[in-house]
DNA sequence: TTGCAAAACTAACGATCGTTAGGTAACATG
DNA sequence: CATGTTACCTAACGATCGTTAGTTTTGCAA
């Protein structure tokens, strides 16, 4: 488990982190993830801070360098908690489970009280692009692992093909990462949501009819 | 198909729709797609569209109604692509044609030339609140299509539980509009993606294990 | 108690935004 | 030719934005 902030006073050693930097941005994560990136102002951040826009600057040397910490605190604690999960699971889980507790662990962690993470999904297209282009190489490792782990269901389960998983992997993705815009608690749980998710890419991985399929 | 934009103009009747205005309004889809809604000054728009920002008021009453114009043709012009291709299909195609039809259609809707369609996806989410309300029942209308489309495979291919098609659904339509985050017309085409897909709902949806499934 | 750095403030700058008011060419119609 | 509508324009308003400069408050340590 990594450490989610630096620390930038070096009182005692690390560990104390500056409990204002650490409001500003709690406070960021959650309007931007409330509001856009456009619909929120410094003056919006510092105003729930307790503070004035000004005073942001003390943190920050500017509003690119705290959505650039949002983004990569959001990645960091989505990708923190599904490893633990996968590495607390026994090395002869099979597929099923394995797959289950790694898109049930990214769905908790996105609907969870997890701003940052939502914050990343919802305005990382509406970030200026060189804060994108930034922060892609942290989200780059994410995708890796996805890619791994599914490469591990599949020497399970004895199914591989290099661009079936790659595939999988970004339905999967992108399927996960929609729940956002439907998912509210209602008439089925998370759980189930993951579970239906995991035996969609699951079965569909197994077969292939491998009718037509042109390369262009 | 209905008509896409409505005559201002009483010139003959209908026909004519003011080039003026469909030429802002091609351009506001354009800019709208590739610099997202806060990224898109009306001063951006009638500099590419040949003109200054105070002449769009003579075509339309505020930024929103241009957005909420680009929006509505956005769906509208998928909608109709869509509905077009699966009506032109013999009513006893089978399952697997009806959903590659559909979903190679919608793909080749947002991954052709069609700005306005890419910008309904990219800008839904960061467009004032009162803006995307109005606009929902548009949307709405499009998914009811698409549920249509998927009881009808479900008929056809003999299995049908009301929940499962429901999330079928929304994972499928998160996985179509996803692409446009990281497809690009490379090793893949467009056909084969829509064909993984279609086999992967599709075979998700005929057996179910139906292992454990708590309702909360 | 003094000193000093951290943490906040007030005030404003320059830029850009959506929007409005009012004017002027172009052009079809009587 | 006169008239009115269409299609633009210039100029500016008020608001808000990110940001900077300079100043004051706060709290701990010597």
């Amino acid at each position: 488990m990594t450490d989610t902030q630096r620390s930038s006073t070096g009182t005692t050693d690390a560990i104390e982190v500056s409990a204002g930097r650490q409001l500003v941005l709690d406070t960021a994560a959650r309007l931007f993830r409330a509001e856009g990136y456009a619909g929120t102002s410094l003056r919006d951040i510092a105003g729930e801070a307790g503070m004035k826009a000004a005073s942001l600057y003390h943190y920050f040397d500017s509003k690119d360098a705290i959505v650039g910490e949002v983004l990569r605190i959001g990645v960091e604690q989505v990708f923190d908690k599904v490893r633990s999960a996968v590495e607390a699971l026994p090395p002869e889980a099979d597929a099923q489970v394995l797959l289950q507790t790694a898109v049930h662990t990214h769905l908790q962690g996105m609907h969870g009280l997890q701003d940052y993470t939502c914050a990343n999904l919802r305005i990382f297209g509406q970030v200026p692009a060189h804060v994108r282009e930034a922060h892609l190489p942290t989200r780059d490792a994410y995708e890796r692992y996805w890619a791994q782990v599914l490469a591990r269901c599949a020497r399970q389960g004895g199914f591989d093909h290099q661009r079936d998983l790659r595939l999988a992997r970004l339905f999967l993705f992108a399927a996960m990462n929609g729940t956002l815009d439907w998912f509210q608690g209602g008439a089925v749980s998370l759980k189930a949501v993951a579970d239906e998710m995991t035996e969609l890419v699951l079965q569909g991985l197994r077969q292939r009819p491998s009718k037509e399929n042109p390369a262009p």
